[in-house]
DNA sequence: CCATATGTTAAAAG
DNA sequence: ACTTTTAACATATG
């Protein structure tokens, strides 16, 4: 699920719940999550340490660690999730206060587990990852990265965005320009602001590109207080039949920037 | 078996 | 050379 929203609440529950704890054992035996370090480099970098900080931008967190020690870099791919626990095993969950993942969850299932903090009181931080396109490293390089969606300034943003020729809706996906809208966010936030995915940002004037930062901003802000980007409003109707709930129109299904985009035809223009 | 999936990125194409 | 698009990645699910 993880989108700008959630990895933002991800890195909450790091900053809340996994700080200042003594790392006991980290287990990075998957190569493909842990790539390209070898097995073991990064439980060397972090056993005896401590977390003391959780930081984000766009999808990407990184932790600094106690004593000078290297910076713990994670993404949560697809599919990651990162789940905390207390001295007793409870998980600390934040993240979607509807459907948040239970103790008893299938999703608990560990062998989807594709890397482990244990700590020295005996809570654990993971990385739950089905699909294990997440990734986990070391000193991570953020410079490829744009300005976080969340925070980017208007005159920043209109100048990155309407660069070249792209379709917005690939721009928005484009995390060097922008960092954190994924696919799910940017339907929502173009549907929002009332433009079409496939418009080329050549033809985005600066009302166009204001709007849009706006529509960026209260879609942000409103996924992370309720939960996730699967909380946007037109999020439930991207599927056949779904129709848009402002204006009733059947919603539109096409392919932009090589993700699944669905739009009303009608009021996306 | 086929299609699809909330991300990234190397390779190909323009 | 730079920008944009496609394909591949690993894995689960309908």
């Amino acid at each position: 699920m993880p989108e700008l929203p959630e990895v933002e609440t991800a890195r909450a529950v790091i900053a809340e719940a996994a700080l200042d704890r003594e790392i006991a054992a980290v287990d990075d035996s998957d190569t493909w999550v842990c790539r390209p370090l070898p097995p073991g480099q990064i439980a060397a970098a972090l056993v005896g340490r401590r977390l003391v900080a959780a930081n984000r931008r766009g999808k990407t967190m990184w932790c600094d660690t106690s004593d000078d020690g290297p910076v713990l870099s994670l993404h949560l791919g697809m599919s990651g999730r990162i789940v905390v626990t207390d001295p007793d095993g409870h998980p600390v969950e934040g993240g979607d206060p509807v459907r948040g993942l239970s103790a008893v969850s299938p999703d608990r299932d560990p062998v989807w587990d594709r890397f482990t903090i244990e700590f020295a009181d005996g809570g654990v931080l993971r990385l739950f990852d089905k699909r294990r396109l997440g990734r986990v490293g070391l000193d991570p390089d953020l410079t490829r990265l744009g300005p976080d969606a969340g925070q980017v300034r208007a005159s920043d943003f209109r100048v990155r965005m309407s660069r070249g020729r792209a379709p917005v809706k690939a721009r928005l996906l484009d995390q060097s320009v922008i960092a954190g809208v994924g696919n799910l966010l940017a339907d929502e936030t173009l549907w929002q602001a009332r433009l079409d995915p496939h418009r080329r940002v050549d033809t985005l004037d600066r009302r166009d590109l204001d709007v849009l930062l706006r529509a960026l901003r209260a879609a942000t802000k409103r996924a992370i207080r309720r939960g996730g980007v699967h909380t946007g409003e037109v999020i439930a109707h991207r599927k056949p039949d779904g129709h848009c709930p402002r204006c009733g129109s059947p919603m539109a299904r096409a392919t932009v920037g090589g993700r699944t985009t669905w739009f009303c035809p009608v009021e996306q223009v």
